[in-house]
RNA sequence: GGGCUUGUGGCGCAGUUGGUAGCGCAGGAGACUCUUAAUCUUUUGGUCGUGGGUUCGAGUCCCACCAAGCCCA
């Protein structure tokens, strides 16, 4: 493109022609004008400083691979253009730290390899800006492998500063508000998506080799069900109805089953839940679900543990992590305890002995945990595995057999009728996986439904409605089944070892400003 | 919902018993052309999250609010 037009485009798109300013400062605003004049000084010398494309040949890992062995002090002849972002520059641009998605390359710009126009446009770069170069390969002497600059190509102006180079942007709140500059001043949060999207892909991948059939169901749903949780309200227009964005997409998948369009499916995609955030909760987040006919609860334990090592043995390379300096060992067969008999192990007392709500309220009261008048045995039950059992399973183990009354979508377990074949998986303290032999009995369904209804009305606003048309599905026959739910999220903070789920989540919710 | 902590130029930080803000990086100008947080000289930029209050005087004390983090519920 000539000159002319780059002129007229800067004339087009309101680039104003400043005076050459001394009264520049460094404030926010004088740094980005002292860009803008040297974006115009560029598009002066008939630079377009966001052109369309570049032919990068190489990525800066691949070069710090095939050189690995190149001495120190010694050139090559081998050509290659690379691109990145500028993060640094020494002796004047002479000497440039390219970033790309791959890692780092020197650039060597000496004024002797670069024509006059080209050390024009190297004068006006700036940490930040992107940039394409093209040159030899080379090992300085100092031993730093670089690209002996010949050419160059601005690829993009930055007109605002990157964050200092050293300390890098640590500021909690700036991090998760503008996470670009985080993944840019930041490789362990680059490195953390990288193997977030690797974990995904695995998972997908393992599923799909083992005849699963990867399926969507419905985000908005008129009637949020599948889970025990608040759901975000939203609006159709045209319809005129209220709807729900899913707090799971469990109903759906039972459905699928009925329909048997594949008797092995799964769902990997978002779920949202209106509750608080906290380090291990964001309200949207991502869960996979899978259901397979003609097994039950057992076979899910053993497909979880399997898929989870695999993955972690593709990602990782290994089944033994750390996680913020604790050793987990996620090789299978991981271990399986009752939920009664967990409870028993860690308070000492045995709930077989204990099978009304009020008894089981009574012994809650003398582990000095509190209960509300409406609990369920099974609530009971609940909060004294939260509280005295949950924090000490670090290594991963499947509780197994939840209680009835607090598992309105699980079959009855074949030798209990006061429990289900539910397992949750924990690791590190947390629910990992949530699963059952799937409840297929439609009459049963139909009561646990009512009873749900009914401590709804009794003010349990997470409790569950009845969903007719899922009754109505079972009713034609849904095949027996195990299903399982796992939090991916949760999952990539123990293989990735982030702290807190805003660290897996590209863009967490947050309050938005003023 | 409760408690604790944090909020100072673009970024990272300091600010002593209250006396109208300092440093580093980045930025501008210049030197330097085999550097690695390059170096050297010089220089610009902030009214201290917001709003009140106490005081002759507040970044510093008090109150409220906003945002964030952690812990608890």
């Amino acid at each position: 493109m000539s000159i002319a037009n780059y002129s007229f485009f800067k004339v087009k798109l309101g680039y104003k022609k400043e005076n050459k300013m001394e009264a520049t400062n460094s404030s926010i605003q004088g740094i980005r004008e002292a860009r803008i004049q040297k974006l115009t000084d560029l598009i002066d010398k008939g630079i377009n400083p966001y052109p369309y494309s570049f032919d990068k040949n190489i990525s800066a890992r691949q070069l710090q691979e095939k050189y690995k062995d190149l001495e120190a002090g010694s050139e090559t002849e081998d050509t290659y253009s690379v691109a990145g972002r500028i993060m640094a520059m020494r002796n004047t641009g002479m000497f440039i730290d390219l970033v790309d998605d791959s890692g780092k390359i020197q650039i060597f710009s000496h004024k002797e390899n670069l024509s006059p126009e080209k050390l024009a446009v190297l004068k006006l770069l700036d940490v930040g800006d992107i940039v394409g170069f093209t040159g030899e390969i080379r090992r300085t002497p100092r031993g730093e492998l670089s690209i002996k600059a010949k050419d160059l190509k601005l690829l993009t102006k930055s007109i605002l500063p990157l964050p200092e180079k050293f300390h890098g942007l640590t500021d909690v709140e700036t991090r998760y508000r503008k996470r670009y500059l985080d993944m840019i001043m930041n490789e362990d949060v680059r490195s953390t998506f990288k193997k977030r999207s690797l974990i995904i892909q695995k998972i997908r991948e393992y599923l799909t080799k083992q005849g699963f059939l990867e399926v969507e169901t419905p985000m908005l749903h008129t009637q949020a069900g599948g889970a025990t949780a608040r759901p975000f309200i939203t609006h159709h227009n045209a319809l005129d109805v209220d709807m729900f964005l899913r707090i799971a997409p469990e109903l759906h998948l039972k459905r699928l089953l009925v329909g048997g369009v594949s008797e092995k499916i799964f769902e990997m995609n978002r779920c949202f839940r209106n509750e608080g955030i906290d380090i291990r909760h964001n309200p949207e987040f991502t869960m996979i679900e899978l259901y397979q006919a003609y097994v039950d609860y057992n076979d899910m334990m053993c497909l979880l543990e399997n898929m989870v090592a695999s993955v972690a043995m593709d990602v990782l390379g290994t089944t033994k992590i750390t996680y913020q300096g604790v050793e987990l060992d996620l090789t299978p067969p991981w271990d399986r305890k009752t939920m009664l008999g967990a409870i028993k192990e860690y308070t000492g007392i045995n709930f077989e002995e204990y099978l009304t709500a009020d008894e089981a309220k009574e012994q809650a009261k003398r582990l000095g945990i509190e209960t509300e008048e409406n609990d369920s045995w099974g609530k009971v039950l609940d909060r004294i595995f939260e509280e005295k059992v949950e924090p000490k399973l670090i290594q991963p183990v499947h509780i197994i057999d939840y209680p009835r009354d607090i598992s309105p979508l699980a079959k009855v377990h074949r030798d209990n009728p006061r429990l289900t074949e539910r397992f949750e998986t924990r690791v590190n303290g947390w629910e990992i996986s949530n699963a059952f032999s799937e409840l297929t009995d439609p009459i049963d369904q139909r009561n646990r439904f009512e009873a749900q209804a009914k401590a709804k009305a009794m003010g349990d606003d997470e409790a569950m409605s009845i969903d007719e048309d899922f009754v109505c599905a079972l009713e034609h026959g849904m095949p027996p089944a195990g299903g399982m739910g796992i939090g991916i999220d949760r999952l990539v903070m123990l293989l990735t070892d982030s702290p807190s789920i805003r660290d897996v989540i590209a863009f967490p919710t947050m309050r938005p400003r003023n």
